[in-house]
DNA sequence: GCGAAATTGGTAATCAGTCTCATTTTTTAG
DNA sequence: CTAAAAAATGAGACTGATTACCAATTTCGC
């Protein structure tokens, strides 16, 4: 693997940020400080440092890719509304994760990958504003068809 | 939601199997049956049941969904070569689900979601087979090498 | 039966991700 | 240091999965 400016910038930038960035995400940072760099260079050495474990690959339950730069032990909560992953990092997940590993060893499996789910505060909140609207609405029609049967 | 014949034959047809299989491929099938049927029909009823619970969605980014209509607790195992899924159901499993279940809930996370990877075995052999070709024309190779210099 | 609401088929469009290939950069061997 | 080999790049074409659109059809509550 030969060392080159892309590679370093990408890795670098991934690094500086717990963000679990995309690639296409990358890309768009990556291209103020290399505005040559293509997409699909980004995307080849991502793979390819997932595949060598210098970083890791997310693509559980969300629908792009995202990558990670921390490989300290930690864990991963998708929202599903917006797809945004948090890191968290617990001693009780700790140590479930050790009797996962355990477990599927015995059963003869290489490996698992799990994230949590849940939505994040900022979704939450404009889920309830939504739900509020969408009563607003539902009561002014309400209201509209009382008018008109009058 | 209406009742009607594509989504009935949907949902039965992947009752019937425990393939985990893709929209395309169950839409592959089901025009055996409903030759007018579209992909687009596939797709949506898929994701509707999906989003209300009649079926499971099994998705994992940079792959096709798969989808599932085996709502019993099992869990999967994904070969990551050839992306089939498998179904495994063992106490061991199941007891750590319940204590995840309940680590999470203590954390304020409504969910999560995992799945095991391990090569199937048909893939294993193919691996297998492949390694040995490989060695076969490395070896050749010096061979040949030991010709040119002699 | 009737009209509103839901659903459909067909097709166009989108989107993430991959592939190609001529050119450039990095490494290696002498 | 230099030349050849190997690796990597950028630009854009391409692919395959999924979604969006919309006119026509079907379903369902009344």
């Amino acid at each position: 693997m030969n060392k080159t400016a892309q590679r370093d910038a990408i890795l670098n930038e991934l690094r500086a940020h717990n963000s679990h960035p995309t690639a296409d995400k990358l890309y768009e940072v990556l291209r103020k400080k290399l505005p040559q760099i293509s997409l699909g260079t980004v995307y080849r050495n991502l793979e390819q440092m997932a595949s060598r474990g210098t970083i890791k690959k997310l693509s559980l339950a969300g629908h792009q890719k995202r990558f990670d730069g921390d490989l300290s032990r930690h864990y991963h909560i998708r929202c599903p509304h917006c797809d945004n992953i948090s890191n968290i990092k617990v001693d009780s997940l700790i140590n479930l994760d050790d009797e996962f590993q355990e477990v599927i060893k015995k059963i003869g499996c290489d490996n698992y990958y799990f994230e949590l789910i849940s939505l994040c505060d900022e979704c939450k909140n404009k889920l309830i504003e939504e739900q509020k609207e969408a009563e607003r609405i539902a009561q002014s029609k309400k209201r509209e068809v009382l008018v008109w049967t009058n």
